[in-house]
DNA sequence: ATTATTTACGCAAACGATTGCGTAAAATGG
DNA sequence: CCATTTTACGCAATCGTTTGCGTAAATAAT
């Protein structure tokens, strides 16, 4: 019953003794077709519920009206969240937007990325989660012309378009709050030492020390990638040697190994210790004792993203204007 | 410098004094190609390192080599779980997966569904966010003759292939336990009422509790859909009138809602209620007071959901014989 | 040695749209 | 009333593959 094949240009055109060419014209309200005509073809066009084959449109146009945005984990509040943004817009201009996960493996990523050039996206958003020469170099040898957009994590240079949150700015007010709450021995767990959002959150939290009179200490600086056990083993380590009173954590992932870490402590350190972090979840405030966040504008910054990236995809030929959004986090939970 | 459009079939071909027809059987290894031919042809491909344009593949196959999954969120760490076990063997089959959120309108779930059908995926995981006989209905009028593999929520009807975790079972383990320790008056917090899962789960609950002796109250089951005001409402007006010692909540973010709200109650009761539910929040160990865990096998489901989705769409012209997968769910944080 | 078969390849028509160009008829100009 | 422009449409190539069919040469069968 429901067998009919999806009616073509073809078929419109011979039910209504016109050209393939006219109805195609028609249907795009083109100046070189009379009113009459049209109407009759978009009237029929709409009876018969035409819809334009997507592949065959693309392979004509070359180009696929939809963009891939590539995150760590999708289950991650924080890119979820980035992601909603960038369906917000992209959605509103018509385009598609298509998920990827790298889980944190170098490898998976470069095969994504081979595989977004390959299906011919019109562009991609990417938060590379390896170091960033890396990543131009396979950009480049993989041929990418396609435009890009990174955010979150950003390569150094200034000929791409980023969007990112203020994180010195955010990792400064955090640190200060901890000091303001009479704490003085702070850790700082910090994420894989080479990429942006690490440097610049060291870097906050390393100003609002001194700002405040107290020296930074090596030893309680602490990089590691964002698996459990590493970070266990970094905050058991720091708690046998120097025993901190705060902790500073600088991913949503390490928040929260950092939090069940330190609630594995024996009682009274367990509840002196105070815990702050970059997080977007949204149950973070149901946590006791308190998990003081930084929760960055993951929406805004999706959108924001999506939008440059709709912007180059569409004036391709102009010259580039390469943009450089930074928004504001704020921090909650602090009673 | 990296101008260098595509290499393309015609390219080979002309460099090879071949025909683009060999060129295109050599490299899918023919037999009515010779072999040295097949040689010459395949390693100049690679040399030039060829890649056949996906979306013409697709205007001549009819087909794309993607499926869909449709979740009502991303975030939410259940559908998280689904999704990777999808892409899990999705990818080892070389198909993509393309994920799509409904945010629970059943308006946007309409217009994704009628995208999917219009972008030619081969096919489709769906968990209905709207009632069942609706969604066949709107499958119906789209057309739509593409496969589809129901998960989570099902459709009643047994003329469709259906994944699901064991909720009659599950929800009744998870009441029995409530019982043992002790609880009496359990209210349910249930999604809403028409959907499969709902049914189930509120079916195992009457059962455990008829099969322990306590008579099944009317007034202490409050449906809900997701949304947070609504349940906190439900939960309000249960403690006003009746004070149950025990919650047990259908679904994720229910279980979030009910566990903030009992929060917020005041101190002695907020900590002699109890509270099991369905989640598969990776947190959810860290909340104290306990949140007691319903985990459904979440990957898993994905995994058979994709594989037995791609079985029929291989064997498309072969009878079909639906399938219907039932997991088991287990109990945790019961200390 | 003649016919039948196989082998190895090329031609051209698809798939479903878009678009430059050509051209009758109609409208306009002088 | 003839020349010119405009209007409204059709033809056919194109995007990059795939595939049915045709066919010359090579091989096998009789």
């Amino acid at each position: 019953m429901d067998q009919e094949k999806p009616v073509k240009l073809s078929d419109i055109s011979k039910a209504l003794n016109l050209s393939v060419s006219t109805v195609s014209r028609a249907l795009k309200d083109s100046h070189e077709i009379g009113e009459e005509t049209k109407r009759i073809v978009q009237s029929y066009a709409s009876k018969v519920n035409y819809r334009p084959n997507l592949i065959a449109q693309s392979l004509k146009q070359m180009n696929t009206r939809y963009i891939a945005i590539i995150v760590p984990e999708i289950s991650n509040s924080f890119f979820a969240e980035i992601v909603n943004g960038v369906e917000f817009v992209a959605n509103k201009h018509g385009y598609h937007v298509v998920i990827y996960q790298t889980h944190d493996s170098t490898e998976r990523e470069i095969n994504i990325i081979r595989d977004i050039i390959h299906r011919k996206a019109d562009g991609l958003l990417l938060s590379p989660s390896t170091n960033q020469t890396e990543v131009n170099e396979v950009m480049k040898s993989l041929g990418a012309k396609l435009p890009v957009v990174y955010f979150d994590r950003v390569p150094s240079d200034n000929y791409c378009h980023k969007v990112v949150c203020d994180n010195y700015q955010a990792a400064f007010e955090a640190t200060s709050w901890l000091i303001q709450q009479g704490k003085r021995r702070i850790a700082h767990m910090a994420g894989p030492s080479g990429i942006s959002i690490s440097i610049e959150r060291l870097a906050g939290y390393s100003a609002a020390l001194l700002h405040a009179g107290i020296s930074v200490d090596p030893n309680l600086i602490r990089y590691s990638n964002f698996l459990a056990q590493e970070a266990w083993d970094n905050l058991r380590d720091l708690e046998e040697k120097y025993q901190p009173d705060a902790y500073f954590a600088s991913s949503d992932r390490l928040s929260f190994y950092c939090y069940e870490a330190v609630q594995r402590l024996p009682e009274p350190r367990a509840l002196a210790v105070k815990i702050v972090g970059f997080t977007n979840a949204p149950f973070a405030h149901l946590l006791r004792p308190k998990l003081s966040a930084i929760v960055q504008p993951a929406f805004d910054m999706g959108k924001i993203s999506a939008e440059m990236l709709l912007n180059t995809i569409t004036k391709k030929n102009k010259d580039i204007e390469y943009g450089f959004i930074k928004l504001p986090a704020v921090l909650k939970n602090t009673e």
